[in-house]
RNA sequence: GGGAGAUUUCCCGAGUGGCCAAAGGGGGCAGACUGUAAAUCUGUUGUUCUUUAACUUCGGUGGUUCGAAUCCACCAUCUCCCA
């Protein structure tokens, strides 16, 4: 199996400009490939991790990676996919970001010198004057053409202004400056950058009489058609910081049937046979097995072994056991929230941040959704003696220990 | 530059002087059922309070009024039409 027979097979491939040209250049790592990453908060999520293992498996065969932060592209804000317009960044948060970035793909990328490059494009965007950049690239577009192109038409109704639709244009120039330095000649990129990535290899036809190729990654959309890896509170981080190993491993423990296959396939290195042979027999409670891989081997790459084996051993305990692992979430609630030796389950729930106010937490006990130490709690003024710790269990899935210290 | 309209609670969206913490839907949270799934059903969804109730909220700032999401003035942002 060649390895862009495995990326179809995995689903990953969404567009191409050219299949037959690029896999003849994947499969026998002849391509320097760049994907973009626009460092618009401060750490990866999963769209981008996807985009990173996607170049592990190109690198792995043989191919040269560039990762571009785009320090200068963020300055603009992306419009595709967007239906709002973007709050726009300061300088200075980008530069953070950009850091933080660059630490995180570390983890994931071997860059060095014969390996895979990390690249700003501040560094030749930034320093460029605008009327030299209009007569050198701005003369090769059609407005009337980018008009038509997907990512603009939903913005035609809500507004695009003059910044965002500057965007294609510049990342088109990251390509064509990308394939005369390194000579980079295939693109990859989400499928909602599609039209921005065709911008680019028509730059270079264009301006160089030369082809370079694009292939979009295909968007993970969960069964109702909403990207993965958001949640209510916000999305899912690469970074433990922002997202806990165990909160992450939970994320992907608790996807719905319908999409574990597709995530095994699209985000895991688990052989491809492999989960095509769980694929034909998955039914009824084996879903949960696959879950657990999934979550596990995810959890693996982000957070490494010993994190990945962590969490699954607090999922395994707090679900399957009596509920108690010392690696579950925890608070250390100091003795001056303490009277007498006992604390109300109202202060209890908010300084857990299990409910953001009282009432709240009210709500979570009159509907029977509390309990702490496997007692149901039904009184929202009971009073919760802590000799040294106790786990609070809201709802079925949410388990916190509170320490006392 | 001229004209018309919009801005409501997490989102969409109703509300045109008191009966408005504000309909309805979505989403969220909890309960039942389950497999830490989906679907379905039930409850709940501004803050504080045991309750009565009080407080904050309808783009911003002022004003009219006993009383304003609703009326007036100015400002901001967005959309559409004409140039």
């Amino acid at each position: 199996m060649t390895l862009y027979e495995e990326l179809v097979r995995r689903g990953l491939i969404a567009q191409t400009t050219n299949e037959k040209e690029i896999s003849e250049l994947i499969n026998n790592g002849k391509a320097t490939f760049y994907i973009g990453f626009d460092p618009t908060a401060d750490s990866l999520h999963v769209g981008h991790f996807m985009a990173l293992c996607l170049m592990k498996r190109l690198q792995q065969n043989g191919n040269r990676p560039i990762a571009l932060i785009g320090g200068a592209t963020a300055l603009i804000g992306d419009p595709s996919g967007k239906t709002d317009m973007r709050k726009m960044l300061t300088i200075d948060d980008i530069n953070h970001n950009v850091e933080c970035f660059k630490k995180q793909m570390a983890r994931f990328i071997e860059f060095g010198e014969d390996k895979a490059l990390l690249v700003n494009n501040a560094d030749w965007l930034c320093g460029k004057n605008y009327i030299d950049f209009l007569r050198e690239v701005g003369a090769h577009f059609s407005v009337n053409r980018m008009l038509t192109a997907e990512c603009y038409k939903q913005r035609m109704e809500k507004g695009l202004t003059f910044l965002e639709f500057n965007y294609m244009i510049m990342q088109s120039y990251d390509f064509l400056e990308l394939f005369t330095r390194y000579n980079c000649n295939l693109e990859f990129g989400g499928d909602d950058q599609w039209s921005n990535m065709l911008g680019g290899t028509e730059l270079i036809r264009r301006k160089l009489g030369k082809d370079a190729h694009a292939m979009t990654i295909t968007l993970l959309l969960n069964s109702e058609g909403k990207k993965m890896g958001k949640t209510e509170k916000g999305a899912v981080w690469l970074d433990a910081a922002k997202t806990t190993p165990y909160e992450f491993f939970q994320y992907w423990r608790n996807v719905s049937d319908a999409d574990v296959i597709k995530c095994l396939k699209m985000l895991t290195f688990v052989p491809i046979e492999e989960i095509e042979e769980m694929e034909k027999t998955m039914e009824g409670a084996q879903f949960n097995k696959a879950k657990e891989l999934l979550a596990f081997e995810l959890t693996k790459l982000v957070h490494g072994d010993e994190e990945a084996d962590k969490a699954l051993n607090a999922a395994r305990a707090v679900f399957a056991g009596g509920g108690v692992d010392e690696n579950m979430p925890t608070t250390e609630i100091g003795a001056d929230s303490f009277e007498d030796g006992k604390i109300g389950i109202l202060d209890l729930l908010t300084i857990c941040k299990l409910a953001p106010t009282r009432g709240e937490g009210k709500r979570l006990i009159q509907q029977g959704g509390i309990s702490v130490d496997d007692v149901k709690i039904t009184d929202p003024f009971a009073q919760i003696e802590i000799a040294d710790s106790v786990i609070i269990k809201k709802g079925k899935k949410v388990f916190h220990k509170a320490q006392r210290v």
